[in-house]
DNA sequence: ACGCTAGAAATGTACGCACATTTAAGCTAG
DNA sequence: CTAGCTTAAATGTGCGTACATTTCTAGCGT
């Protein structure tokens, strides 16, 4: 291996450089197949295995790679539960868990532009979108309408799939690698229009989430999202502690008023 | 100090037990003035100090002690800036950081017995609540109905407060020591009813948020509460991340549609 | 070709030492 | 009596060693 040097002036820990160091090559992909182990790092950067140590528990804490006895450490594999995150998530994922069978009826999937959405999604207004438009059905009842919006130089490669029973996040990522990892909504509290009434059965005095989101992957606009999701049926639930903080549970089906 | 001792069949890590041991004495308060060194820990449980660092790396990571160079640990300040959590406290601080002034309008303050709401508090039905009733405003306009009850034995205290301008929660921690440390929220989409609505200022087709609220101190169910938000004028805003996981922000006041 | 076993390899735990750096206490001088 | 300096104490960093425990691998025998 090529050996790799360390700031020794004392301007800032040998962990620490080291710690970053391996940081920067884990993002630029350099352990994607194999992580180096504790001894063949004391020997590139020529510091002891305590400071490696050191350096490899904070990546442990971190969540970047899991440690085994006997076996070499590996990248933590992609944030595969955390991945889809958010109300939206936290609803559909719940009506999973209390049995009902979910799938949509995809009303609109096409290539389109649109400058107001483009615009939310910091690009130019004359860009492509592809645009998908479902409405969600949870067991034999409509749930949500559900209308996205993606780049269509990114999103392209779903415009021939199949959206009835799989989610839009599972195909991003098996047909593009793209994956979400950051992203904001908005939640309101609002009437439906009675087109939106009729599409959804709702009863005639039901309200409705409408739920804005912005999703980015790696800095970069990913999606823009708009889901109207019945208020008759559907609750959000959360729990919060001082140590864990505000989390988003089995978002509950509720049975009536 | 007293000699303690640790299991060293290795039936568990020495650093684990000790890590466990100042958990627990530390949560019995032993440790409220002055939390030992890492030389005094040595001797008293006669170990290396490089276990007793790890477990005080531990705690450290944990946030339950904080270390400095030259100066011993000390038990981290209690948790004083996230106390008031949730849905809730996050739109009414972003009121105040929208430069609104707030006050509520106190329309009951009381002691009474409900069953109903004693069985949501894990209490026996004919157990006294003080109940409090406040509509409360940003700027001119009402913003929300909240009603709270509390089990009376704790909250006696509050019953001569003047809460047109001071929150419960300040109340709550000042005069009686509680701090809600823990709760979960179910946020649902209604129509208000007509009462409501004139009560509200509601527009005649706004929705609102109905957020039931149980909170607990210590494993002591201390409050539950029900609020109606105005839908129109009023929405949650959220940002999640794969780091940080899902964060109420400020919550957003949109002005229109 | 397959299964089992013994050895090699890697990480986890635990001990020790030395020195740097910062904080806190004590002491001296004005 | 106070201000400033010196010294002691405590944590941070870094190195080394040894052994335990687990996993992987290679070779052996059937």
């Amino acid at each position: 291996m090529t050996e790799r040097r360390l700031d020794r002036t004392g301007g800032q820990p040998l962990w620490k450089q080291l710690q970053q160091d391996l940081v920067r090559r884990l993002r630029a992909g350099e352990f994607d197949d194999l992580f180096p182990g504790e001894l063949a790092l004391v020997e590139d950067y020529q510091v002891s295995r305590h400071t490696v140590r050191q350096a490899l528990g904070k990546l442990r804490t971190d969540g970047l790679i899991v440690a085994e006895r006997g076996r070499q450490p590996r990248v933590a594999t992609a944030p595969e539960i955390r991945q889809p995150m958010g109300a939206l998530y936290s609803l559909f994922s719940s009506v999973e868990a209390s049995g009902l069978t979910q799938h949509s009826v995809v009303r609109a999937l096409d290539v389109r532009a649109d400058g107001v959405i483009a615009a939310r999604l910091d690009l130019e207004a004359s860009i492509p979108l592809l645009y998908l438009e479902r409405l969600r059905f949870a067991g034999d009842e409509p749930l949500a309408l559900d209308r996205v919006w993606l780049p269509a130089s990114l999103a392209e490669p779903l415009l021939d799939a199949d959206f009835t029973h799989t989610s839009l996040y599972n195909e991003l990522a098996a047909r593009t690698g793209i994956r979400l990892d950051h992203g904001r909504e908005d939640i309101r509290a609002v009437v439906p229009t009675p087109a939106e009434r009729t599409l959804l059965h709702c009863p005639p005095e039901a309200a409705a989430f409408s739920i804005n989101r912005q999703g980015t992957s790696q800095n970069r606009p990913v999606e823009w999202r708009h889901t109207l999701v019945r208020g008759d049926r559907f609750a959000l639930s959360a729990e919060f502690s001082a140590n864990t903080g505000y989390r988003l549970t089995a978002g509950a089906v509720t049975h009536t008023a």
